[in-house]
RNA sequence: GAGGGUAUAGCUCAGUUGGUUUAGAGCGCUUGCUUGACAGGCAAGAGGUCGGCAGUUCGAGUCUGCCUAUCCUCACCA
């Protein structure tokens, strides 16, 4: 017996060969004369700790780069991290409240001072958190979005655009986030539905008694109302036409307008228009030359030109103006609402739709190549139905916001002097551009950088060229770009992967990837997204110490079909730990073997060919199934492979009876598949596969499972393949048989064999099966038949198996009656579709024939249960 | 408002160009099994009129249309 605990350790063997690998070297790629496999990971926040969303994106990472590894190919998977602008910012600002320092009476120098220590402090976390998890990331490569190499990039980026006509600045509404302070780009609010109040608010018509009411659920800005409008065809309204009314609170007397984008039927067919803080009242302001009246300050406060509660969050403001209006006998009523919220992304915050000036991408024409090449499949989606989202999203493209009101990020390199914008890589270079236009003389102090730094997501959309320094040096970029496949979540395909294919084309006039996989979400139980704020997502390390890496992995990707949804259940790490336990034991067994060479091994040939059949068979199929991504399908059929094929069935027919020894040749190949099996497996599960390649014979300096190589399917045995399965299903036949009759599992059962020439043991070959199956099945063939023999058909073969337990006639006839009612259905069904002509002369040859085929097999099927029923009587 | 997805066993999902009146898997459930690798195990079993209605076809879980339910994306929302 060999001296390996009977439960599987996963802590101290992961530690080992992590260590282990990185010290060979494995992870690091060079450039050279094999077939490139690159992988660029989805950068996490710098700051960030790993999720589950995390462990199912960077397995199936690590299992595609493992895998091309030990395919031959030079796989490299870039790791990295994100500066994160406005998480990071926002952390970083939360963190100084909590001293008590506030952001604002920080110069950007000593800000910055401050988010880089907790940068250094928090940033990288997650990589040593991936380590955990397994991942084979090129870790000499580790890049950072805001490292020198990259930051010169997204600046290069930049003014390229610009020089391309592809930049512009412009004064408009915009998604303002007032906790942050900066403005958001679409992509980056959410909404979802909120209840508020539906307030009715009268407002007095000029010179008269008569009042109008308008329905808002922002009294707040009131103050900023300068109009009302009502539609042109109301006539409700008709007689106001020329007239004014007074603005509540403020008495401002503004003008009655008449617009059709007022919809007669919502609230009171009245509506207030508030240029300064509504998109759609913005462009009517525009439309009938309305003044713009900001009552808000950039934090959300009410600013200076509300008059009343100045410096008062609009939340709180609001409560107010719905009391002051009420006591002024203004409100006509009040109602729930429920309407639709934009919130940041990052901070949460209710937006504000806020005017201002901001620099903007144009994306039409980058847009069009990037769609084309997704539509034409140039570029793969995996699935396939996010090309319809991403087309969705690319004909209504719209232009891309990307300065950003905070200071963590890259700043934008552009000047100002005067009413003019110099675009330079430095100051330097803006100032010669300003003294060409305004002479040497200019006073240089009054050249301003824009003081706003660019969108996080105007670096990583450079990602797949700036891993490889692409903006530097094209030595690298030509070996590994485009990009094998793209890993990621579909929920950033609009943020990040159209982003990304889009620079693609602009710089290297290429697609950035050949495929893209996109996971699905993890989920609870319940459905919900995963997230930190619901405190629904296990701790992923905490996760690995409980089932190892191994099972974490095995979890995460039993119940991740290409693409869709993962309800996290943790039951599934818990069976992903019992088959590292599993394959554990398998290695003790064979590790337990004394080696005999007197052993007869000619039985076990046959045992060896079957299994080597089946591994190849399964191996074609995984082929295929990696194509697919079908990741869940790989795991769920080498699961079934070890646990059913290898162990259940191949190590019990090799195994030597007790007390007895193995002969070397079945050991060593038993140990070859066993091998075979753990490079198979490794890409899914890397430690124990790798534990177990190392205990199962002594391996020379490097010759690892890591670097093995992964086997190619082989010829197979079909004939073997088939009769195995007839084996099978008899075995369970007696095993059933066993069951209902109460047999003893351990007493031998005598077995007649009848003979109608086509069964398996008239076949000399499986003869040594039938001798392993008396051994699996505790049966004893006999030549005679029994005289209290109880029938089993396995297929069309019949057997009689002899126990002595008094036999139940009448249960025994129903049992053969339903049988055979079922057999002659199925009989019927069949020739029915035979004696249609229609369906003979139209269906294919190979068709009509398996019908035939199965016409012949139930007959002979009923054939044998009338028999048996007969001989009942 | 525009677009898209999904509906198969108690639960989560497979079912790959239509071809088994016998629709699979994992988990869960029931029953039986502990000196011999593994109870984190083994064996056996129960459990489904494939959301509904029409249609195409020799043949539909699979294709088409409509309906119902449910989820998602985008836009809008006084």
């Amino acid at each position: 017996m060999s001296n390996l605990a009977s439960r599987y350790n996963p802590a101290e063997v992961e530690e080992k060969w992590y260590a282990h690998w990185e010290y060979r070297g494995y992870f690091h790629s060079e450039p050279d004369d094999r077939e490139p496999f690159s992988i660029v990971i989805p950068p996490p926040n710098v700051t960030g700790i790993l999720h589950m969303g995390h462990m199912l994106n960077n397995t199936v990472q690590d299992i595609l780069v493992r895998k091309a590894r030990l395919d031959g190919k030079n796989a490299c998977w870039v790791p990295g991290t994100d500066h994160a602008s406005i998480a990071t910012e926002a952390k970083v600002v939360r963190m100084l409240r909590e001293k008590g320092i506030k952001k604002s009476d920080l110069t950007r120098t000593e800000f910055l001072k401050y988010a880089w220590e907790w940068t250094d402090k928090y940033g990288g976390i997650i990589l040593k958190q991936l380590r955990r998890l397994g991942a084979s990331c090129d870790w000499e490569r580790t890049a950072f979005t805001m490292d020198d190499s990259r930051s010169s990039a997204v600046i290069q980026a930049f003014i390229d655009l610009y020089d391309r006509g592809k930049l512009y600045r412009d004064y408009r509404m915009v998604n303002w986030d007032p906790e942050g302070q900066t403005v958001l780009s679409n992509e980056e609010v959410l909404y979802s539905d909120e209840t508020t109040t539906l307030c009715y608010v009268k407002y007095r018509v000029e010179g008269s008694d008569e009042t109008i009411t308008i329905a808002t659920t922002r009294p707040e800005t009131i103050m900023g109302d300068t109009a009302i409008a009502v539609h042109p065809d109301d006539p409700k309204y008709a007689r106001l036409k020329g007239q004014n009314v007074i603005v509540p609170i403020v008495n401002r007397v503004v003008p009655v307008i008449f617009d059709d984008y007022v919809d007669r039927e919502f609230g009171t067919g009245a509506l207030k228009i508030t240029p300064a803080h509504d998109p759609n009242d913005y462009e009517i302001g525009k439309r009938h030359e309305l003044p713009t009246v900001d009552v808000l300050n950039p934090d959300g406060t009410m600013g200076e030109a509300a008059t009343v509660y100045i410096g008062e969050d609009r939340e709180v403001a609001r409560k107010k103006l719905i009391r002051d209006l009420t006591e002024q006998g203004l409100m006509e009523k009040t109602e729930a609402y429920t309407h639709s919220v934009g919130r940041s992304e990052r901070t949460n915050a209710i937006v504000e739709p806020r005017l201002s000036l901001q620099w903007y991408v144009d994306m039409k024409a980058l847009a069009r190549p990037a769609l084309e090449a997704v539509i034409s499949d140039h570029i793969q989606f995996h699935p396939e139905r996010q090309k319809n989202i991403y087309r969705h999203w690319m004909e209504n493209i719209r232009d891309w916001c990307i300065s950003r009101q905070l200071w963590w990020g890259h700043r934008i390199p552009a000047y100002y002097y005067k009413d003019k914008v110099y675009v330079a890589k430095t100051r330097e270079e803006a100032l010669m551009l300003a003294e060409q236009d305004y002479g040497p003389m200019l006073d240089s102090h009054d050249l301003k950088q824009d003081e706003d730094v660019l969108d996080t997501w105007f670096s990583s959309w450079l990602w797949p060229i700036t891993c490889f320094n692409g903006f530097e040096n094209e030595k690298e970029l030509s070996y590994y770009f485009p990009i094998s496949v793209l890993v990621t979540g579909w929920d950033i395909i609009f943020l990040w992967v159209a982003r990304m294919i889009m620079s693609g084309f602009e710089w290297k006039n290429d697609r950035a990837f050949k495929e893209v996989y996109f996971t699905g979400m993890v989920r609870d139980q319940q459905r919900r997204k995963m997230s930190k704020s619901l405190g629904n997502s296990p701790d992923a390390v905490d996760l690995i110490d409980r089932f190892g890496a191994d099972g974490v992995r095995f979890g995460v990707l039993s119940s991740s079909p290409a693409g869709g949804d993962l309800l996290f259940d943790e039951k599934l790490c818990e069976q992903g730990r019992n088959f590292c336990n599993k394959m554990w034991n398998a290695l003790r067994l064979i590790k337990g073997w004394e080696v005999d060479n007197s052993a007869d091994n000619q039985d076990n040939r046959i045992a060896i060919r079957w299994i080597e059949s089946r591994l190849s068979e399964i191996l074609a199929d995984l082929e295929d199934d990696y194509m697919n991504y079908r990741l869940s399908d790989i795991t769920m059929k080498l699961y079934s492979f070890v646990r059913d094929d290898f162990c259940s069935w191949y190590l019990e027919m090799i195994k030597p009876q007790y007390g007895k020894g193995i002969d070397q040749d079945t050991l060593d190949k038993t140990i070859r598949i066993y091998s075979q099996v753990c490079t198979m497996l490794h890409p899914l599960m890397p430690f124990i596969t790798e534990e177990i390649w190392h205990n199962l014979k002594p391996r020379e300096e490097g010759e690892d499972c890591m670097i093995s190589c992964y086997p190619k399917a082989s010829d197979r045995d079909e004939l073997l393949l088939r009769s195995m399965r007839s084996v099978q299903n008899l075995v369970s036949s007696i095993r059933e048989t066993r069951n209902t009759k109460n047999l003893k599992p351990k007493e031998i059962l005598p077995i007649y064999v009848q003979d109608n020439g086509q069964n398996l043991f008239s076949d000399d070959r499986f003869h040594a099966i039938l001798k392993k199956l008396s051994f699996i099945s505790e049966i004893s063939v006999v030549t005679d038949l029994p005289p209290n023999g109880s029938s089993i058909l396995s297929d069309n073969e019949k057997y009689f198996l002899q126990y002595d337990v008094e036999i139940d006639l009448d249960a025994e006839k129903a049992r053969i009656l339903s049988d055979l009612e079922y057999a002659k259905g199925f009989v019927a069904s069949v020739q029915r579709k035979l004696s249609n002509d229609k369906f003979v002369n139209n269906a294919p040859e190979q068709v009509v024939s398996k019908e035939r085929k199965k016409l012949a097999d139930g007959l002979e099927r009923v054939k044998i249960l009338e028999e048996n029923l007969t001989a009942l009587q």
